[in-house]
DNA sequence: GAGTCCACCTTACTCGAAGTAGGTTACTTC
DNA sequence: GAAGTAACCTACTTCGAGTAAGGTGGACTC
């Protein structure tokens, strides 16, 4: 039922897809949907707390699975970039979850802070005390996560049209630029 | 007129923000917007385009202004930053540009793609020619922009309920972390 | 085994908002 | 002053979100 509205909603986008539509393609008609979801925007909800979900799932197998700060960071990176690449759909939405304004957005919020919450431990977790406490007071830890997750949303949005580039080629990109940073693309 | 759109869509966010509002306040009557502006999205359209425009101008000089690469990076960062703080409605559409689904966003995506290119020759013009030409080609560097862009967007969300938090911190914070990388935060 | 309840599902509606047809005013042009 | 036209409005159609009210079948009571 959700995987049928994922891909609907994913072909039209929200405002396009009816709701009528998505009850034919189910086989059940329109107030079944009101009952089982609330609303149209229950319904993307759902649909994008699935597609999250999974996601999530994937990227924390990848992390438990490694050893090193680095090799986790690139394991959990290249499984997000592989999740893209074989989930379109659920990816489309998860990029326009935006399309849900005000409350209904809060618990996605809680969601997406799962995300940056791992990558921000993680990123405690390889670095030397003093210097991770620090950061973690002055909001530089969140900052950091908040910036990788945005970062790699980007990427992912971007590569999605280059076929030449596979998930492994992106995600050795992203670890090298959030590692070693700009001044060492610069040479200096 | 364009303005008024702005504002209101800003608020109710683009579903709910009905033609017929819009038009009150405008002061005229509904018939004239789709006169102007062809259909709803068109208008929305129109609304992102001047907030891009804006931001880019912004952002470019900015930049001009700036000598070194590092400067140009701190400073570029810091007027964006500024604008979110200063121009929250438009940014909130920039935001939700994803609203747009299809053809007509493709000519959103010319713009975006002005200000990866803007960031991708900065970088080129920062960097060794011949580290430059490696990068050119294996499309690190528009990888790189592309990055840095997502990564600083999801910084002005993250950043926007925090008060504490100026713009010069948070442009602060991003350019620690895009300069020095991930390996300098944890001090390896 | 007839009556009653209830979970499940449908058809057929309301209502609000996008988009349009056609008319009106007022101003320019010859 | 008639003809044309630009700017605008009122009043409609259309479409889709959300709902009301009713029907069908099975389980449960006595």
């Amino acid at each position: 039922m959700i995987q049928v509205a994922v891909v609907v909603f994913s072909k039209h986008g929200y405002t396009a897809a009816s709701m009528d539509e998505i009850a034919e393609h189910v086989g059940v008609s329109k107030p079944m949907l009101y009952e089982y979801f609330k609303s149209k925007e229950g319904l993307l909800l759902a649909c994008i707390r699935e597609a999250r979900a999974e996601l999530r799932r994937v990227t924390e197998q990848a992390v438990a699975a490694s050893s090193t700060g680095e090799e986790a960071l690139r394991q959990g990176l290249l499984a997000f970039f592989s999740f893209i690449r074989d989930h379109r759909q659920s990816w489309s939405l998860i990029r326009h979850e935006a399309n849900l304004v005000g409350k209904p957005a809060e618990e996605l919020e809680t969601t997406r802070q799962q995300q940056t919450d791992l990558i921000a431990t993680l990123m405690g977790d390889f670095t030397d005390p003093e210097t991770a406490r620090i950061a973690e007071e002055s909001g530089l830890l969140q900052a950091a996560a908040e910036f990788v997750v945005g970062g790699c949303e980007r990427l992912a949005i971007w590569s999605e049209e280059r076929e030449d580039l596979t998930p492994e080629i992106v995600a050795e990109y992203a670890v090298n630029l959030l590692w070693g940073g700009l001044a060492q693309i610069a040479g200096r």
